[in-house]
Parts: structure tokens; C-alpha cells; sequence
DNA sequence: ACCTATGTTGATAC
DNA sequence: GGTATCAACATAGG
């Protein structure tokens, strides 16, 4: 499920529970999700140390650790955080952080889409989509010529937004996602970034991204929660797109 | 069986 | 440079 919501979800859940605990063994053996690293480099660099603090931008996230390395975890499609839990019987925890009190932490990731790995390099991530300032958004989002939805979801504009939740973003600002983001009035850009930030905030605080209201009608025969127009369903930037092509200009 | 679908990201080709 | 497409992964469903 994991869009920005999941992640700040997973990061708080780090922060509460993992934090200043000592890391007695380090499972890195999924090849896949903690490339470029060989089996064992990870677990050697954070033996014995703990995690300090855990960041978050966009999806992304990472732990500071006590004189050790950085470890970057990312939720990928279908990831996400258990901690103090017993292991996946279907070896679905692709990483893990074993602690010295019996406990552990689990990045347990159906499809293997996410990624432990560490100090991760996050230049080409753009702003975070929750924080970005009206003068960034203007800039980032109002100068490019690609599809509005497209526009939202490129992680290196600004960070967070994935599928569903940019549906549910376009739905409740009224704005078609096939629309030119450089067509869009100064104005209108603040206006939606007001959207951005409302449809982020009451994702999290309902657990997800899934949680919006335009969700549930993401299906043939969905309907327009407000005007009850039937839903569109389309492809744009090459994602499964619905909109209600009665209130969506 | 075979085709499609799925919350992400990166490489690649134009 | 930007934009679109495909592939990486694994599973579910028609």
C-alpha cells in the first residue's frame, strides 16, 4: 500500500519502537532488495550499533545510527514495517534487524519491490509533497508540460505522491490529469497544492493512502462520490487513471 | 493455460 | 531534457 502516508506511518512506528535498541544480528540475504550490497556488508556495518533517529521524505526513509552508516528503507509496492513480530512463515521479511532483546524489525515485502539498503544517495529526490512551500510547488509543478498526473507523481519534482493517492488529489481539486501542468494559473497551483496537502494529511491520520474517498469507486461502475456521474477510467503516464469527467477540467 | 491486473522505481529509447 | 515504455518482483483473478 505504501504511498507517503504508509511511509510516515512505517517511520513514527521506527521511531517508537526501534529506536536506541541494540542491533545483535542483521538478516541481508535478499540479494535483490539490499543491492548493490553483498550478503553480510550490511550486517557487518550495524553489529552492535543502534538506530538513533528515523527520517522520512516522500517514501523514502532512513535511520541515523550511533557512529555507524545510515540505513535506508523503502516500502516499495507492497511493503511494510512489523516490528516485534515473529517471522513471515512464507519468508515474505526481506531484511531484518534481529535487537539484543529478542525483538526485531522487519521490512516484510510480499513482492520484493522494496529496497534496505545503506547511505543511500537522495539527490534526485524532489521536496517532500507534504512540506513543499508555495514558491517550490509553483516552480516544480506549474513548469512542465507533461500530463498533471504524471507531473504529481515524479518523485524528483516532489516526493510522495504515488497512484492512488493522485487521484484522489486531482478528484478533490477538480482538475483533469490529462491536463498540461504548465497550463495551470498561479493561482489554481495553489489551490491544488492546498489539495496535496489536505489528501496527505487526512491519509495519514486514516492509515493510507487507500483511505480516500474516491477509492472504494476505483472499479467498473464507479461513480462520482459527489455528483454520481459514472467514473473514467484511462492510462495516463502510464498508470490505471479514474476520473469523474463531469467535474474534472 | 494465458492474459490481465496491482499501491514503485529504474533503465532505456526516442 | 523530457517523456513514454518496459522490466524488475510476486501474486491474484478472469
Amino acid at each position: 500500500m505504501p504511498e507517503l502516508p504508509e511511509a510516515e506511518r512505517a517511520r513514527s512506528l521506527i521511531e517508537r519502537r526501534a529506536l536506541a535498541r541494540r542491533i545483535a544480528a542483521v538478516d541481508d540475504a535478499d540479494t535483490y532488495v539490499c543491492r548493490p550490497h553483498a550478503p553480510g556488508e550490511i550486517a557487518a556495518a550495524l553489529a552492535g550499533r543502534r538506530l538513533t533517529s528515523a527520517h522520512r521524505r516522500g517514501k523514502s526513509m532512513w535511520c541515523e545510527t550511533d557512529g555507524g552508516p545510515m540505513l535506508f528503507l523503502h516500502l516499495g509496492m507492497t511493503g511494510h514495517i512489523a516490528i516485534d513480530e515473529e517471522p513471515e512463515p512464507h519468508g515474505w521479511d526481506r531484511f531484518a534487524l534481529e535487537f539484543e532483546d529478542g525483538g526485531r524489525l522487519a521490512l516484510r515485502d510480499k513482492r520484493r519491490l522494496g529496497r534496505a539498503l545503506l547511505d543511500p544517495d537522495l539527490d534526485r529526490l524532489g521536496p517532500d509533497a507534504g512540506e513543499i512551500s508555495r514558491d517550490e510547488f509553483r516552480a516544480r509543478v506549474g513548469r512542465s508540460g507533461t500530463p498533471l498526473k504524471a507531473r504529481l507523481m515524479d518523485q524528483s519534482a516532489l516526493a510522495g505522491i504515488g497512484n492512488l493517492l493522485v487521484d484522489d488529489i486531482l478528484w478533490r481539486a477538480r482538475l483533469s490529469p490529462v491536463r498540461a501542468a504548465n497550463e495551470l494559473a498561479e493561482e489554481e497551483l495553489d489551490e491544488l497544492r492546498r489539495h496535496v496537502r489536505a489528501a496527505i494529511r487526512d491519509a495519514i491520520r486514516k492509515g493510507g493512502a487507500h483511505t480516500g474517498q474516491l477509492n472504494p469507486e476505483r472499479r467498473p461502475g464507479g461513480r462520482c462520490p459527489r455528483c454520481g456521474e459514472a467514473l473514467e477510467r484511462g492510462r495516463v503516464g502510464g498508470r490505471t487513471t479514474w476520473w469523474c469527467p463531469a467535474e474534472q477540467s
